[in-house]
DNA sequence: GCCAACGTTGGC
DNA sequence: GCCAACGTTGGC
């Protein structure tokens, strides 16, 4: 089993949205990058879990779990021309962009906002924290995956 | 809304 | 294959 951080807008797709689908999961399509896409295709095994981060908001943090419900599969949104993320130039004979399904575990006990992971070193070499950092889909660690839910527990 | 950081595109 | 221009991300 693997560990993952997954960043998304609330405004767009928050927490809320994820809680509302309940047992029918929701796609986690439109992404567009290479290297999210690697991860989501050939990384993401159904059964993993990972975190819901919300960015670019009042409270950047992490704010829930999700559990992986799907192996990637093709993401249909890429050949749709009325979806915002249509990618023209991909080919449904050979498809370009890859999705997982994901379901709502559970909400964290409180928001563990960004600040309060850049303040603990152990969390430093975490792909979140890195300068310039923007994957919006990244592998986490179990040493940190354990100690960030231990971190929960405690008072900010 | 600013801007740093990074990815992508396309001319050469 | 280089690299400038451009677009996007995301914290602040």
């Amino acid at each position: 089993m693997n560990y993952w951080l997954m960043k998304s807008e609330p405004s767009v797709f928050g927490i809320d949205h994820l809680e509302a689908r309940g047992r029918r999961g929701s796609p986690w399509d439109g992404v567009r990058n290479y290297q999210a896409r690697n991860m989501l295709r050939d990384g993401m095994r159904q059964g993993d879990l990972a975190f819901l981060y919300h960015s670019s908001c009042e409270e950047p943090g992490i704010t829930g779990i999700m559990e992986i419900a799907s192996n990637g599969r093709p993401d249909p949104t890429a050949f749709d021309p009325e979806d915002h993320h249509y990618d023209p130039d991909s080919d449904p004979g050979n498809p370009r962009w890859y999705l997982v399904d994901v379901r709502f575990k559970r909400r964290t006990r409180r928001l563990i906002p960004l600040d309060e992971l850049r303040r603990h070193r152990i969390l430093s070499d975490m792909q979140l924290l890195k300068r310039g950092n923007r994957l919006s889909v990244m592998p986490v660690s179990k040493t940190h995956w354990d100690y960030i839910l231990k971190l929960e527990k405690k008072e900010s």
